[in-house]
DNA sequence: GTATACTTGACTATTTTAGTCAGGTTTATA
DNA sequence: TATAAACCTGACTAAAATAGTCAAGTATAC
């Protein structure tokens, strides 16, 4: 089990934006050379995050993203959604042929991932970007 | 983020052996047909499952495999180490050149990782191999 | 008008996953 | 003691996912 780095830059990314606060358009240049993530690849990554509205773009000279909520309102969970982080814990749905379904033998632990993914989705509905940013500047001091 | 197939198969497979309550062997044959786990790929997940202890092998006819202690005993992070199932949240490792260390910006989230890894490792670590074989007879009532 | 920055979509190398395949060894039982 | 059931090992591989790159734009502030 893992995250992926698509899911990890995303709040990477987010968090630096957060620092300003919605006062100043951050390009995704600075993003980019600060975090240490591929330009391209952040683009990507934003594309998606504007279009879920977690991002508004402005273009031009000195232009850049911002928030379009307050940190403390862009939960992490909203985060992965927009980049299609997923919590796949199992394949036993039931649209599909494979998994358990019919079968009492085969859901020995279908229980199991579903409560699994209840447990980190919780963590990750509990936690905001204020959070993080909070987190960093208290550590900081 | 995601659970690979081989830990899923893994505590499948040994649900279905904590049935049988360390009486009689379990053959991989019948783990396979009930479960619909490619025996060969079984055999690979109990060739671990047996070097970490988990398991017991009794070879020959009517053979096959026991728990090797009692299931209460057995969680499921020891499944989990057992075969290679890791939750990887985050690069920054103190060996590697990637990740955060020395510069304060890539740390944003450094905390956030460890966090989600120890809610995760908390949950497996409350979880074992009874209360899985517990919650199935409930639920058959 | 031009540099800066966003926008989009197609492409690709690498890695991981989820197995398969082949060729064993061991041992209970007939 | 023959043999079939079952374990055991390691190498191999197709397919999918990941983590990007590349190319070719468009919009706008200055």
């Amino acid at each position: 089990m893992k995250l992926t780095s698509k899911g990890r830059y995303a709040v990477m990314a987010l968090a630096d934006l957060a620092r300003f606060d919605n006062v100043n358009p951050v390009s995704l240049r600075d993003i980019s050379l600060r975090q240490g993530i591929s330009l391209d690849y952040l683009e990507q990554i934003f594309s998606k995050l504007r279009k879920k509205e977690i991002v508004q773009s402005v273009r031009g000279t000195q232009g850049g993203y911002v928030l379009n909520k307050k940190a403390k309102e862009i939960k992490l969970t909203n985060i992965f959604d927009a980049v299609d982080e997923k919590v796949k814990t199992v394949q036993c749905k039931k649209e599909s042929k494979k998994g358990c379904h019919g079968k009492s033998t085969k859901c020995l632990t279908h229980n199991l991932w579903d409560e699994l993914e209840n447990h980190i989705k919780n963590f990750f509905e509990k936690k905001n970007l204020e959070d993080l940013v909070k987190d960093n500047i208290e550590r900081r001091i």
